[in-house]
DNA sequence: TGTCTATTGACTATCTTTGACCTAAAAATT
DNA sequence: AATTTTTAGGTCAAAGATAGTCAATAGACA
């Protein structure tokens, strides 16, 4: 298995054990993996952003340390993030894949609507020969549209 | 026998030995066969693909893989995914041809029905003279038809 | 013998890992 | 209190490890 991965495990494992947010040393952790420290923050930056649900904050000098919080978020607030702040002009597929992905594990979509929602915007549906550019600003629009419907319906 | 043959004799094997999926890495299966690594794209794209019902992903980088999955679909969910997604505007003959393979294989007509289908949409048919951008027009409106058919006596 | 299928290899894209250099905060020293 | 030193964490670009694409070539088959 990769080294990323198996940081990301640990910190999983970390985080599941007891509360949603556990707090490490970074030169710590790096030497207990043997690599580079940097390689921790590689695993912050792909496994734990925003977007995979994580929060952290971090203090260098003496003492210093990283916290991961696993954010918990009311359906109706991730969805006005997502629509007003995360959501710009353009996303990608990769990016809209995750957020989607993200919508399932919160319960806020039915496996279904989760593949109907990576249908619509993935590239089958969109491999028409314009650029990558207008694809991502299309795909946003997309997002935006289908988060605001989802959003209504939830109104209850 | 063809090395592509012998490449998706292997991994059939892999896949029916247990579960209906696998995990590989292109290079070392490339090795195994003595060929170039392309050659295993080659295989999963003519053998292993959507229409053949597998679907594939993928991971570049260090600790790369390919897993394959077989996908298991109720006839409907088939039927449904080649009618709304699978055939657009337009549907070569081999393609069709392919198509109706499938619908065979999963037992969804019988053999009888698979001749017919392909007699409607093949060549000695539709062999008349216009051009195969209207042809191919025309074979995927025929076949969505007949699929919709089929759909429509298995609502039971 | 011409057309379809298979094979290869050069080039490209993407993901991971590392290391050199940078910055911030705390601790020690003056 | 100000300054220096030490102790963290942050950034970024380069190197390494895979997989993907495409066009040219070779081979098989009707």
């Amino acid at each position: 298995m990769r080294l990323s991965d198996s940081i990301e495990n640990f910190i999983k494992a970390m985080l599941s054990d007891d509360s949603a947010e556990v707090e490490l040393k970074r030169n710590e952790l790096a030497e207990y993996f043997g690599c580079a420290p940097s390689q921790i923050n590689y695993v912050l930056a792909t496994r734990f952003s925003p977007d995979h649900g994580y929060l952290t904050e971090s203090r260098r000098g003496g003492g210093g340390y990283i916290r991961i919080v696993r954010v918990v978020q009311s359906d109706s607030q991730r969805l006005m993030y997502l629509i007003n702040e995360r959501i710009g002009d353009s996303l990608s597929e990769e990016e809209a894949l995750r957020l989607i992905s993200q919508l399932k594990e919160h319960s806020i979509v039915s496996e279904k609507e989760r593949d109907l929602m990576a249908a619509a915007i993935g590239s089958r549906a969109m491999g028409i020969p314009i650029p990558d550019t207008m694809k991502n600003a299309m795909r946003a629009r997309m997002m935006k549209s289908m988060l605001m419907s989802i959003a209504a319906r939830n109104k209850s």
